[in-house]
DNA sequence: CGGATTTGACCGGCGC
DNA sequence: GCGCCGGTCAAATCCG
């Protein structure tokens, strides 16, 4: 599983504004996870962020859906049943898990890659994420963070990792589509919309 | 105190 | 079959 660093491909014409960040990519990737943090407006100015050569090949790396592994949204059996030892639940967990993953056909999730040139390892795309493991990764110096979407119902991941070659780029990699709305993208959006909804009245 | 993060263990896939 | 590797789990720990 040579997971291994994206190359840097030179960026794309520039088919977006620089400073501003491209709102509509895929209807596939969240659009606002290619946005830089909606509450802090300096960071729209923000020139950490490379934002043009933010996207490989045209915007985004597809990548191979090589993964077999799929665990769907709210099948994911953790340790928990009662009755049964801690040990007990992790392993039928474990179990469980690798049954369902095998039994499915090769669901494809979307996964694309994308890569920042931030200083920070966390770009804030208007999501929650909850870190659940960090692994260190041939032939990178720096390890890889996985995360998940902290949305009950929602099993969206991402990985983060930066390049060893070139430190100052971030290569994030999301798995899934989310199926709820961006918190903050909504937050933004509402009084947007209230005002759209108060001027169509008339 | 509850939620988030850290971290070592564990598992399956894959190449040899 | 074995070892390496990436991905995940979950107990321990941290932190607001």
């Amino acid at each position: 599983m040579e997971d291994q660093e994206l190359p840097i491909t030179p960026p794309p014409p520039p088919l977006l504004p620089t400073q501003n960040p491209p709102f509509f990519f895929l209807p596939s990737i969240p659009s606002s996870s290619l946005h830089p943090p909606l509450d802090s407006p300096q960071a729209l100015m923000n020139p950490e962020i490379d934002w043009v050569s933010l996207l490989i090949s045209s915007g985004q790396v597809r990548l191979t859906d090589k993964k077999p592994m799929i665990e769907s949204a709210n099948n994911s059996t953790m340790a928990g049943n009662i009755g049964t030892t801690v040990n007990e639940d992790r392993e039928k967990g474990y179990k469980d898990h690798k049954r369902k993953a095998g039994s499915m056909k090769k669901a494809t999730r979307p996964r694309f890659a994308f890569q920042t040139r931030s200083k920070d390892d966390i770009l804030d795309d208007g999501y929650r994420w909850r870190k659940y493991g960090q692994k260190a990764v041939k032939n990178s110096i720096y390890p890889r963070s996985y995360y998940r979407c902290t949305h009950h119902t929602c099993s969206v991941k991402k990985q983060v990792q930066r390049l060893s070659k070139d430190t100052s780029i971030v290569v994030t990699t999301y798995e899934g589509i989310h199926n709820h709305p961006c918190e903050k993208l909504m937050e933004t959006l509402t009084p947007l919309l209230k005002q759209m909804h108060f001027l169509s009245a008339f």
